[in-house]
RNA sequence: GGCCCCAUGGUCAAGCGGCUAAGACGGCGCCCUCUCAAGGCGCAAUCACGAGUUCGAUUCUCGUUGGGGUCACCA
């Protein structure tokens, strides 16, 4: 049988790395097995329509790289895919089903539903009351004549329980009393969500039905919706929710529900941050799932991986919390797999900020694919070639590469002829200051140690002391050297 | 509150009656080293609790506790 996925998202103009899971194991399932992923815009409530929303939804799964074969944008034999263009397709369902007996007109206002809620005992929540599933004839044409308005609702079991089998969950049992009479077509003629999810889901031939677990005690309605229509139940796979962890300014942590509250679980949000929409797809693919077989302790996977070793038995029942370090790594480990011209393409514009010159990108991606995480970071790796004042000069007092003030001075004074006519280049630089430190009889790092800081005006940088004369360019660097040794006899003398 | 689901280190997790309870992130330590990384090596840290079943339970059953979900003319 070939599988039929689908994701099925409403434009609410925001999509966080929960719902672009649910797409990327939908799209997995079917690709797993040479299925067919369907997108299907689920845009019934027009009310909460917000423009430009499917937008973002097809450019996300185009930056995630799961692409859809049928859909709004692509087509498809079995279209429309927005469901307000399916508008007029599911009444007639309805309506076949109260022909049938199985549904009825529902001529309850508001405010009658209102007041049953308020009336209801304290605690207690109450349904539908059923007030007009057993209405006469006389009393549903008198009304449908004078216009009331009505609904649809489905006739419920009201006794016994609902079973059905979950592929990741095994088989779920509700009581049926649980369940309301459910309504099918609103006020406005729009189906329901559920109904119009039943129905498209049927008429569209989707075999797996893929979504989040807080779809599981509401399933019982979609199969009483199935059974009514005499159709297939299709494989039910619910998937264990992401939780997402904040940190308040006490420092306590609470985990919780991933929802617009965290932020930057968005998937826009996280590229802007600087995340790979790889790793983002490859880090989340392991949240909730866990590779088997010669697969089994892999972290890095492409979405080819992916797709050969996605397996269903391998999703897990519990919750999982979205954990910004590992994603972060994982980021890093992209970063420094990539080939040159990824790199330099990703890191450009941050390198065009820092007036750097092309002369120097092979030495930056060297230098710098070890030590970032994100291209974002660049800015402030490098920030020493754009600022340099009046830093602490206790920094020359170094222990560990038995540096001090008075020895920095010395190396300085020393350095300073050599690297004025020293060819600029790194392995050169480097064997002259080696050669320097041979000379003097000292340990390379006591004239090391002071030469990088001496030009870079900060203890930390990114590579060692030719990297950052280097970066900083022959004037650049005499300049900052000589203002160093300034300041440094100064600092001795006074 | 009713109903449903879940429960292995701080986090992601393997395990599917017998193991010194994998691996990864993070943490810590050591090595390397002119700083910071990267890399290498190592350490600490987990079966929520209580009853059963069994020769034997992390694993099976029940209960307790904890967490999550769900009860709309929202999707």
């Amino acid at each position: 049988m070939l599988i039929r996925t689908r994701f099925a998202p409403s434009p609410t103009g925001f999509m966080h790395v929960g719902n672009l899971r649910t797409a990327l194991y939908e799209y997995l399932t079917a690709k797993h097995d040479n299925g067919v992923f369907i997108l299907r815009i689920e845009d019934t409530d027009q009310e909460r329509y917000v423009e430009g929303a499917t937008d973002i939804i097809y450019k996300t799964l185009e930056t995630a790289g799961i692409s859809h074969d049928e859909g709004p944008d692509v087509g498809g034999d079995y279209g429309p895919y927005i469901q307000s263009e399916r508008k007029g397709l599911y009444k007639p369902y309805a309506e076949q089903l109260v022909k049938e007996g199985k549904a009825y007109y529902c001529f309850c206002s508001k405010e009658r539903l209102d007041s049953l809620k308020q009336n209801a005992p304290e605690g207690a929540v109450v349904g539908y009351d059923r007030h007009c599933r057993d209405l006469s004839e006389d009393e549903i044409r008198k009304n449908l004549e004078s216009g009331t308005p009505y609904v649809i609702r489905q006739k419920m079991p009201l006794s016994g329980e609902s079973t059905y089998h979950d592929l990741v969950y095994g088989d779920i049992t509700i009581p049926n009393d649980e369940l309301d009479d459910q309504i099918l077509i609103k006020t406005d003629g729009f189906p329901t969500y559920n109904f119009a999810n039943v129905i498209d889901d049927h008429t569209m031939g989707i075999t797996h039905v893929i979504r989040g677990s807080e779809y599981l005690s509401s399933t019982p309605k979609y199969n009483a919706l199935y059974e009514a229509f005499g159709w297939d139940i299709p494989t039910y796979i619910h998937l264990p929710l992401i939780n997402g962890k904040s940190v308040d300014d006490e420092g306590n942590v609470t985990i919780s529900k991933l929802s617009k509250r965290h932020g930057s679980t968005g998937f826009f949000d996280l590229i802007e941050e600087g995340f790979l929409p790889e790793a983002i797809i490859n880090y989340i693919a392991l949240l909730g799932w866990c590779p088997a077989g010669e697969y089994e302790n892999r972290e890095i996977f492409t979405m080819e991986e992916l797709i050969k070793a996605f397996d269903i038995n391998g999703i897990s029942k519990s919750p999982s919390v979205f954990d910004y370090d590992k994603l972060e790594w994982m980021n890093g480990e992209y970063i420094k797999n990539m080939d040159s011209e990824s790199f330099i393409r990703n890191a450009k514009p941050f390198f065009d900020e820092l007036d750097i010159s092309a002369d120097n990108y092979g030495l930056l991606e060297e230098i710098l694919k070890p030590r970032i995480t994100r291209f974002t970071e660049i800015p402030g790796k490098l920030a020493f070639i754009k600022e340099f004042g009046e830093f602490d000069l206790e920094l020359f007092e170094h222990k560990k590469s038995k540096s001090s003030k008075e020895t920095s001075v010395d190396a300085l004074e020393a350095a300073i002829p050599i690297l004025e006519s020293a060819p600029w280049d790194r392995d050169k630089l480097n064997d002259l200051i080696k050669q320097l430190a041979a000379d003097k009889e000292v340990k390379n790092s006591v004239v090391m140690w002071p030469i990088r800081i001496a030009a870079a005006g900060v203890a930390v940088t990114p590579g060692g002391c030719a990297e950052v004369l280097m970066l900083l360019g022959r004037e650049e660097s005499m300049k900052r050297i000589r203002t160093t040794l300034d300041r440094l006899k100064g600092s001795i003398n006074g």
